[in-house]
DNA sequence: CTTGCACTGAGGTGCGCACCTCAGTTAAGG
DNA sequence: CCTTAACTGAGGTGCGCACCTCAGTGCAAG
């Protein structure tokens, strides 16, 4: 039998009044008295019973994640995820849900953030990109008591509030040294192609990828990154340019999350199962192209990993725990054909 | 609010004990009632109160982990991880432990499996290779009520039981496809060594390695295992031979999870740095190797994701519950040093 | 000495559920 | 008709803890 928190009180010479009052920080406890429970805590390794406390509090999480609205392959599994989060963890009486908003004005997504009511929710895993209008409405969001996450997205790390995701300066190195790698005889060009270079993430991914190149592969010519602005017109439109520009491209990377659009132009312009390419996220279109062999790796971020990795974020901070850092660090995931 | 089993009752049109009575399977219950009270769990969405089911049970889950007494680095990461899955979970009821004992004589495992009641333990995750005897063990384990999950080790897939750890053929085929890829040109041996081939994991990953090899860059030569069987010396030997025999050695793949010996062995061969090398789970020594540049790649099934996921499917299992296949999958993790 | 305040312990209630008992109802079989 | 077995509902207890009330106790300032 474990020892309860009656066990407490009586190995540290108190009442059950006074365990409860260290416990949980309530008044009127003497040092004395916090000290004499706090020893026997240790002395005879009570460890709460967390199903009880949260049962006594009839506590339930509320969890929200705020994401784009605007999005494609990537974002649906995102959404997947999270559906299929709050069906698991009901019987934990914990509810996630997701909205999206258009993230394009910061100021839209500010005043989303600001009608959010700690009595309404516990925790939030938001996905927008930076700008201090929505950096000040998270600020605002944790001085109401509401937990916040910032989920992928390429804000400035902030205090009093968690990431999740992956080093971006790291994934685009991986890249590159997965590109160089695959071509040890140097010589060539390699396209950078991407939604927007304004996000945090893409910038961060191409810094990564470019000082891999400079170090190691000097002989490999990185080209200047082509933006799509999620258009397929006109990616077809800079990707035909490129390449009738550029007579030697012998790699392509793609920077942002939703590789389809850059894929299928650049499969109209060059005989693409000869260049290595290199994509971000795996998605049901970019596992079919690595399946076929269209494309050679993936970088990835597992979409079911980060959205569990938020809500156990959250949950911790909402109990006033300390999430566990070597359990939620969110790895840069390599695929190829054969590890899918 | 969430419905509670009251609030079911109400909704069933039944009382509180035919509510009990349906959900817990008791006896006394006319198949009336049963779906009455299931109709209504699907129309009002009621979801038992984990916490408050186990709280009523007073139960405390007991996993244990039986691991090998022989091993290196790796075998310490997951002891590392098994003692802290320990002390994260006992808030959670969740008590873990591991022992270790001598996996080279079948009959021994076997014993001790044997030894173990299901009064001490709810559920067992064993890695210990192939045999009649141990899956006997593992048979009888089941049937005295006892939770079976094999880890890591390969024994051919059994009923009632599940498995943790990663397609050992893919992730030779992926080694596999790295080595290929990094040597476009062709041409080359590449020496393939392992503690043991008798393993069945060292003897999967050989066939998925083959495999790709033969269809994809049949223009590398690859040579016969050698076996160190974990001893320096005989390592030291028999590789030293190889390269005296073999003066086209591009790339060494190690098969087995303690790569220390083998990978030491090689640098007093050859020199090192220009081989393309390719090694098993991340240890202390193969991170080192890793960011040295001594070695190419790792292959990894992280330690912490495998001893986590074999307590999850423990734990739905002793609920009866389906673990979620989706969650559960361990990923082949491809390491390089950009992404550790 | 009294007053006031910081502290303490005893005890109660309820969270959602499991598990038990027992009186009572219904329906089938003779 | 009665017997029997299958079923049902009402109610109680307890799991470990949070949260509350209230009657104290001790100690320091006035």
């Amino acid at each position: 039998m474990r020892p309860t928190a009656k066990d407490l009180a009586k190995a540290a010479g108190v009442s059950l009044a006074t365990v409860d009052r260290v416990l949980n920080d309530r008044p009127n406890a003497s040092k004395k008295s916090v000290s004499k429970v706090n020893e026997a805590i240790e002395r005879i390794g009570f460890v709460r019973n967390i199903a009880a406390v949260n049962l006594a509090r009839n506590r339930i999480y509320k969890f929200l994640f705020v994401l784009p609205s605007s999005g494609d392959q990537y974002l649906r599994e995102l959404l997947n995820h999270v559906g299929e989060s709050n069906k698991n963890l009901a019987s934990d009486m914990i509810d996630v849900d997701a909205v999206q908003i258009s993230v394009d004005d910061p100021h839209d997504v500010a005043n989303f953030l600001t009608t959010l009511n700690s009595e309404d929710v516990d925790g939030v895993a938001i996905m927008a990109p930076e700008s201090p209008q929505v950096r000040d409405a998270m600020v605002r969001l944790h001085d109401r008591g509401i937990k916040v996450v910032q989920f992928l997205s390429g804000q400035e790390r902030m205090e009093n509030t968690d990431f999740v995701g992956v080093d971006n300066i790291a994934a685009g190195a991986t890249a590159g040294r997965i590109i160089g790698r695959f071509h040890p005889d140097g010589q060539g060009q390699v396209l950078i192609i991407s939604e927007t270079m304004q996000a945090q993430d893409a910038i961060e991914r191409r810094i990564g990828f470019d000082r891999i190149m400079n170090q190691k592969f000097p002989r490999l010519k990185v080209l200047p990154s082509l933006e799509t602005y999620a258009s397929a017109e006109r990616a077809a439109d800079v990707i035909e340019r490129s390449f009738r520009y550029n007579s030697n491209i012998v790699a392509v990377y793609v920077l942002s999350s939703e590789a389809k659009v850059p894929v299928s132009a650049v499969s109209k312009c060059a005989a693409i199962k000869d260049l290595t390419i290199v994509v971000h996220e795996r998605t049901p279109f970019t596992e079919q192209s690595i399946r076929d062999e269209t494309i050679d790796a993936i970088i990835a971020q597992n979409p079911g990993h980060t959205v569990r990795s938020a809500i156990r974020i959250l949950r911790a901070r909402t109990d006033h725990r300390e999430p566990l850092a070597s359990q939620e660090k969110i790895r840069i995931e390599v695929l190829f054909k054969e590890n899918l």
